[in-house]
DNA sequence: GCAAAGATAATAGTAATACTTTCAATTGTG
DNA sequence: CACAATTGAAAGTATTACTATTATCTTTGC
């Protein structure tokens, strides 16, 4: 075991009260995550998450601003994480090209639920990021949101991808483009495997990671 | 020249009155595309289009079930144009591997505006499914919505993209997932290019269609 | 040339959303 | 125990995404 409690440090201008500082807030987090994969985070609304959680609308609206925010809250977490992950797991590999698909294993396979975390459900947050993570960089807001460093930690957790192929292929032109199209590629991947099927050859026993494998070594090669 | 006049049929379950069949029916289709380009898709209403074209909301309702659907008639039309592009100008290549570059560059170049249709931009509306197209799938009525065939031209792209590939290399097990993630990818990088340029390698001088086509010749050894 | 049909416009109305405001009740802390 | 901070309840607002009704305008068929 490596950690029995993990804390993910999450950019404070995403909330206006830091969730993790009460009862409340946790709760906020832990029952947001249910709700929204439950009925999606259009039909999500702070009114109905009050009612889930016995507490009132406007008592949600002292934790975060909107619901968007809270989004964009729960997105950070989920890169936070991933990253803690993927530099915890691939610290001590020496060799360069085991490395780089080790890395790729754990940015486009299946999250499980990790019981480090009390309130938090990454299973279920991986849904909810698969569904909705791309749409909140697709918007008019973009350019303001990413100045305010909302979208640090997803960048992040890509420029370490970037390190990895670029330390198994120096000389590779296109590292950047090739990990955010890997990280992006694969939620979209785990989306068809589930709704359009005839354009993935991913399946049950087939999985995004299988195929972005295979990729990285056709280009290692 | 090829022909001074194309016609692109949509599924006729996305409107409920024809839109190319009138001159409001065309004026909605002109300027919806040009404001949702301007004001995004989020702040589009059919009552700030109506203003647009001194038109009421209520005539709008009669071509529009709501703007989602108009929304998705846009991208159907757009991927209609995209496949007739692509067909028309793949066919008369012999050598599979070209055939399969001049397809890739086809689908993931930017798009110009194409004279033959009046009243259509397609460099905007390029802008638009770039920005919009990822959303219409990323839905909780996904599943739904394509048993009514509302992707079906989007995935006979790909579907076309998927033989192109098989023509250069049939032994190739992932052609699916290749094909879905270089369409779905080339939206995603360049909307990079032009807001998150530090996760990416495309600039103006380096499209996203070098980065794909080095992908695929890689592929291709 | 006119009547009937069809298309469009004007106006009003509704339910839901995404908040904001105010004030009261409860809880925690020095 | 008092004071501050937190939470809850209720009401209010502007906007959205429509629907319904009725009036007007434009075709087209005869």
């Amino acid at each position: 075991m490596i950690l029995n409690q993990i804390i993910i440090a999450v950019n404070d201008k995403l909330y206006v009260k830091n969730p993790e500082s009460s009862d409340l807030g946790r709760k906020i987090i832990q029952h947001s995550i249910l709700l929204i994969d439950e009925i999606g985070f259009d039909a999500f609304t702070f009114k109905k998450l009050g009612e889930r959680i016995g507490s009132n609308e406007s008592s949600l609206y002292r934790y975060f601003e909107n619901k968007h925010k809270l989004l964009l809250y729960l997105s950070s977490w989920y890169w936070g994480w991933m990253e803690y992950r993927l530099v915890l797991e691939t610290n001590n590999i020496p060799d360069p090209k085991i490395k780089l698909l080790k890395g790729i294993e754990i940015l486009t396979e299946k999250v499980k639920d990790d019981s480090a975390t009390l309130h938090i459900n990454e299973a279920l947050l991986n849904n909810i990021i698969i569904l909705e993570f791309t749409k909140t960089i697709l918007t008019k807001e973009v350019d303001r949101e990413n100045r305010e460093g909302f979208f640090m930690v997803y960048k992040r957790v890509i420029n370490r991808l970037v390190n990895l192929i670029l330390e198994a292929k120096p000389d590779y032109p296109f590292a950047k483009s090739l990990a955010s199209s890997i990280i992006e590629g694969s939620l979209h991947q785990h989306f068809l495997k589930d709704h359009l099927t005839t354009i993935t050859d991913c399946n049950d026993t087939q999985s995004p990671a299988i195929f972005y494998k295979n990729l990285i070594e056709q280009i290692l090669k």
